[in-house]
DNA sequence: ATACAATTTAAACAAATGATTAAGTCATAT
DNA sequence: ATATGACTTAATCATTTGTTTAAATTGTAT
């Protein structure tokens, strides 16, 4: 049945562009993880490059969607929904680890990926979690100190962690820990961070 | 002149390498950067391949003598060796500010090039900043905690930058200002992770 | 000046790779 | 049962790309 073998590609080239990126990707890498002969890629998607283009956005959108519906939750304060964001954000990317090095690689030089496709940037300027930063005296760039250090907090142990693996000593099981106790510290680090109001 | 043609094109060979990674760079667009004829790359770097690790060696050096220098200093207190860690790190980078992403991006998946060429991990484990975190009682972990934490209030701000300056709207001036300002709240921020003890 | 080695060039090669084609197969509606 | 269209396959194409080759040029020691 067409749809699913449409799927079965789908998933195979997110595996296989998430762990290697676009130009280290082959198509055929593609075909032979989802089990299907080569042509079929061309025909189910017209070209690598647009099915490339599908699964990123996916990808993006899942990420901004976290921020965004947070962003609006009026049912909590700001520093709930900063916790609020910290633990699905951890979520996220817990279940799909290679995302954060995916993503910010292949965007890196590629702005067309984020221009506005999502409306990002209105959404989240009008957003009620800015209404309530500006409310407490936060300055843009304050906000963005704050923003930037808590993704930071989440993301960047995915990022670096060949580095401080190697660094550390650290196996697999070893960094499941690790991360699932800093987990644990990121809040105090948020309240740090908004202490000076 | 041999080496002043073995120079172009190395520094050619970092400049395209270090903005398109490994897989996206054709020899022809080091050739072209560095305006010499293609059959000299091969000729001077046995191959691709080559010239990439040896440009590799060298950007991960940088980075690493950096922490290790600097760990060993027994001149500083600790809180004055993560100051002035940040600091160092903080100059390397602005000048060579791609260096992050290509280097993290790269070495995801390939921890050859970790794999204690420089005996990162002896010297480190060995170093005076770690005895002195021990005496004053951190555990392991919360050392991993406190350096992923200082390297990526440096680091991350460069490696997410596309996503956050469309989200903020930063051109390149409010991105260098952005980053000058965040270098003076920094050590604040390493205050508050030492504060516990 | 000459010979020899180092350097540089233009051209070509071989393999890899994204994409297409044309001939099948299968499901479904009539 | 058959025709139609969706789906699948094997084979092939055209281009890109890393690398090599062989000839030409340049520099240098004698």
């Amino acid at each position: 049945m067409g749809i699913e073998t449409e799927m079965k590609i789908k998933e195979a080239a997110k595996k296989v562009f998430r762990s290697k990126g676009f130009a280290a990707t082959r198509t055929r890498d593609i075909a032979e993880e989802a089990q299907i002969n080569l042509a079929l890629l061309n025909y189910y998607f017209k070209s690598k490059q647009q099915l490339f283009n599908i699964i990123m956005m996916e990808d993006l959108e899942d990420i901004f969607q976290v921020i965004i519906s947070n962003a609006n939750d009026k049912s909590l304060s700001l520093r709930e929904k900063l916790f609020s964001l910290a633990e699905k954000y951890a979520d996220v990317i817990a279940e799909k680890p290679e995302l954060p090095n995916f993503i910010l690689s292949e965007v890196h030089g590629n702005h067309e990926f984020l221009l506005d496709h999502f409306g990002i940037k209105e959404s989240l300027s009008k957003s009620d979690m800015m209404a309530q930063f500006f409310g407490l005296g936060f300055s843009q760039e304050e906000i963005a100190n704050i923003v930037v250090n808590l993704l930071g907090y989440i993301i960047f142990p995915y990022i670096s962690r060949p580095m401080y693996t190697v660094i550390f000593n650290m196996d697999e099981d070893a960094f499941s820990r690790f991360i699932n106790n800093r987990r644990k510290q990121i809040p105090e680090w948020i309240d740090s961070l908004l202490q000076k109001k």
